[in-house]
Order: structure tokens, then C-alpha cells, then sequence
DNA sequence: CTCGATCCCTGGACGC
DNA sequence: TGCGTCCAGGGATCGA
């Protein structure tokens, strides 16, 4: 599941060989994540793709138009566009050689001018495509909150203790922070002994210090390895993550805390699956599962 | 503003 | 072996 650090070994991955190439031609399968299909067909031959960029879980392919001497084209995308993705749950995104079969799945082929084809395979189509020229991208990204790995103490802090939400809900809303997803998430609310049913304003100046600090942390380390694969990321060489070694709370019901021993609880917050310890982040007043065993020890009163 | 519910989609796990 | 059922999850959307 592609969040920040897995997006970003991606955009690292295909750096290394795709900027400068070229595409020829495009091949789609189903297009039903696909914002405009037909664009992509228009639009993408002919196109040099510039840089690979990442924001949040977003890739961007920067394209530049026409090469030089060429016509510039009526519809004004010349000044710039990119091919925007989104690997969703299970997408990936990596170059072949053309004449490889397409693995099951493959559902946008870009023939490159280098004889391989950059390809997007997609089991769940959870993910999502659009050929946005300039305006229309700025438009989109406008939506998305600040980088994790950027933001300043003083930001991280004004964009969380001033919500009511959940800090897992906080945590996850994209609009809040562009990148965090379910495994980082749980994993910097282990760190930072954050129950993940604490309200942002619960947070204590310093509580929110800490987050932010494991959160960079994590992020970082998890970049460093490549990051997690828990069930199918693949890099954009075929390769596995490795950060799903460290991984302290996510995934590890009924397992011992690394700090205390007591057995790791999965509970629903925020409509996703919370891994956390709940002796090391205990539950804040008002929650509701102890709202509810307070009800009950009354009641044996 | 925040919440839960619902939908999207397929593969993998599980039960019989 | 082969069904059926449930579940995972990011994000959009809708009603409470």
C-alpha cells in the first residue's frame, strides 16, 4: 500500500531512467480511474517526459510539449503539462521491455522511445490518472495540506491542535498532510505514545513536538529502506520495501509492545484499522471504549 | 466541522 | 478441490 515513502522510492526508481525519454504511443486497458482517457491518447504521443516528481502520494510526470522546431499545439499545452498517478492500494508503476508480455492488469502501456514501454499494472484500480496541463494540476494540488518531511513544528502544530477530529483522522486526511497513510500513521502514533483516538486539540504543545519529530523520523528511515511491502508494493525496479521489518504497531494484533510487552490492540478509529499499545497510548477520557467499560464497572457498583 | 456508512475493486484468507 | 464469504484499504460522497 503506497504511502509517502513507497511513492517515494517509486519517483527515485524511475528517475533514474525516464526522464528525457520520450513516448510514442499509448496503449490503455480499462480506463475506469482514468480521469479523461481519450486525453491521454491525444495528448501523451509525442511528449518528452522532463522530471518524475512526487506530492503526497502522488506521482507527477512533468512533460514538456513538442521538441524544438516543432508546431506548437492548438490547445495550449504547451506550456507545460504532466501525467498525474496515484497507485491507490495496489498500482505500480515501472518500465519493461516492450517486447515483454504485460503482466495481468496492465492497464496504461507509454512506449518510450528507448524501446521499453513504461507501464501501469493495477489489480483493485484504487488508483488514479489524469493528463493535467499547468493550471488544471495547480488546481488539484491546492486541495492537499503540507509535506510531512517539511513542515515546520510551528505549522504541524496549527494544523493539528486546532481540530477536533481524531489524530488518526488528522493524520491520514490528505488535506491536513499530503503522504501519511494507515501504516505510518499508527506507526508514529506508537512512537510518539499517542492514543489514536485522541482529539488533535487533546494534544499537549509538547505531545505534538514529538509527533511531528517520529513522524519526519519514520518517514525518512522508511524512505531510506525502500519503503514497507506488506502484501504487493513493488518498486519501480520489481523490488521489494524493506521497512515492514521495523514496523512497530501496524499489523501486530496480539503481539508484544517493543516497549512494554502488553499485546498490541486493533481497534477501528477513524473508519480504518489501528494498531497501538494500550498501555504505552492510553485511551483519552471520553473515549468511547472507555466510556463504555466505566459504564460497566458502575453498573457492577 | 466531524462522524459513520457506503461504494469502488480484486486477491487472499478462511470455513465447510 | 472448490466453492462461498469476508476482509483489506485510499478516497469520494452523502446524510446525520
Amino acid at each position: 500500500m503506497p504511502e509517502l515513502p513507497e511513492v517515494e522510492t517509486v519517483a527515485r526508481g524511475l528517475r533514474q531512467s525516464i526522464p528525457g525519454r520520450r513516448i510514442l504511443s499509448v496503449t490503455l486497458g480499462k480506463t475506469d480511474f482514468i480521469d479523461d482517457p481519450a486525453a491521454l491518447e491525444q495528448h501523451l504521443p509525442g511528449k518528452k517526459i522532463d522530471a518524475v516528481e512526487r506530492y503526497g502520494k502522488f506521482l507527477l510526470l512533468r512533460l514538456s510539449a513538442v521538441p524544438p522546431g516543432e508546431r506548437v499545439s492548438a490547445n495550449g499545452d504547451a506550456a507545460g503539462a504532466s501525467l498525474l498517478v496515484h497507485l491507490g492500494m495496489t498500482g505500480q508503476l515501472a518500465p519493461s521491455p516492450a517486447a515483454q508480455p504485460c503482466e495481468k492488469h496492465t492497464h496504461v502501456c507509454l512506449l518510450l522511445d528507448d524501446g521499453r514501454e513504461l507501464r501501469y499494472t493495477d489489480p483493485r484500480r484504487f488508483g488514479r490518472m489524469a493528463y493535467l496541463v499547468e493550471a488544471a494540476l495547480a488546481a488539484e494540488l491546492t486541495a492537499f495540506g503540507a509535506d510531512p518531511l517539511e513542515v515546520s513544528a510551528e505549522e504541524f502544530a496549527a494544523r493539528i491542535c486546532s481540530r477536533h477530529a481524531r489524530i488518526k483522522a488528522l493524520l491520514l486526511d490528505q488535506s491536513v498532510l499530503r503522504g501519511v497513510g494507515n501504516i505510518y500513521a499508527d506507526e508514529s502514533l506508537w512512537r510518539a505514545k499517542i492514543h489514536p483516538a485522541r482529539l488533535g486539540a487533546q494534544l499537549s504543545g509538547p505531545q505534538a513536538a514529538t509527533l511531528r519529530k517520529v513522524l519526519q523520523d519514520i518517514l525518512q528511515k522508511a524512505i531510506v529502506m525502500r519503503g514497507s511491502s506488506i502484501s504487493d508494493f513493488l518498486d519501480a525496479n520489481g523490488e521489494p520495501g524493506e521497512y515492514q521489518r521495523h514496523h512497530r504497531a501496524y499489523g501486530r494484533e496480539g503481539k508484544g509492545c517493543y516497549r512494554c510487552k502488553t499485546a498490541i490492540l486493533r481497534a477501528i478509529v477513524a473508519g480504518r484499522s489501528s494498531y497501538f499499545c494500550p498501555k504505552c497510548q492510553p485511551a483519552p477520557r471520553g473515549d468511547k471504549r472507555g466510556a463504555r467499560r466505566k459504564r460497566k464497572e458502575k453498573r457492577r457498583k
